[in-house]
DNA sequence: ATTAAATAGGACAAAATTGTCCTATTAATA
DNA sequence: TATTAATAGGACAATTTTGTCCTATTTAAT
């Protein structure tokens, strides 16, 4: 469904989430760590997350990544998708079409835009803030 | 969403099935002609749905891929996303961890289980027959 | 029987994705 | 000011996916 990029990204901007709830910035390594992911390759997903104000980096000694209080609320899960994959899972065709559309529609058309209408609405609704507390709460994990 | 590869292979089997409605056997050229793929590629993916029965081959002059009457309307999309691609987007972790289930979920696991579901059953529910269909009466198309 | 037209399948090539390594830059602190 | 710890980013490497090419095998028709 993403990309394993895309799934770094969404495991590191919840990770960094939760860490700045506790108001800790957390450096490449930590994440890394955390999310059990490996450490270069996600330093670059990171930087594609900033670059989209996805995440806030600090460079120097005592740096690292943190999202702001008040942007976690406000950071829904299909911005860090289309930041890292684009928008082709919300908006492309299933059959790989590029002329497909509403007026002359590949066979499964209508049957995927459901599908893919859902996906859209649900990663829009669902804001990093969400994710990261049930995380708190030992709910949820973002390793292995 | 798919794999180009499957999403060649869904094209194909659609295609095949038309075809096979209208009592005519398909060659490869014809086919990567109509749904327009690459042909060696294409070759490829046809192996792996003859090798799980969703289409039939005939070897050689004459010969081609059809698909059986009552078959067409028994092969589900599904079926074919599987043979591809495998079971991955139907019951993978929307985050790549391996150990995600419904008693230790990530943060993302009931929002995508959803989804998931909902593509599992569409495609489940679809038969080629009526993606096929659709097409004879020009409704859809499949190229470009 | 020979030829021609077709699929099957192995080996290879190109492109995209995933992942690594090194250096430059930045900032805190001794 | 020098050192240390951090991100930024370019260049490269490995792996996977996509795609090509060639040969073997099969079958119809002459």
């Amino acid at each position: 469904m993403f990309s394993k990029a895309c799934e770094y990204g969404i495991r590191a901007t919840i990770y960094i989430a939760m860490q700045s709830l506790e108001k800790n910035r957390v450096n490449l390594k930590e994440i890394a760590a955390a999310i059990d992911s490996p450490v270069a390759f996600t330093a670059k997903i990171l930087q594609k997350l900033v670059k989209n104000d996805i995440v806030e980096s600090v460079k120097g000694a005592h740096g690292g990544f943190q999202i702001d209080r008040v942007h976690i609320d406000s950071i829904k899960l299909n911005q860090i998708v289309s930041a890292i994959d684009g928008d082709k899972i919300f908006k492309g065709c299933a059959l790989g079409l590029h002329h497909c559309n509403e007026s002359l529609p590949c066979p499964v058309h209508f049957k995927f835009k459901e599908i893919r209408d859902n996906l859209e609405q649900m990663t829009k609704e669902t804001s990093i803030y969400e994710l990261a507390t049930g995380l708190e709460v030992g709910l949820t994990f973002l390793k292995r």
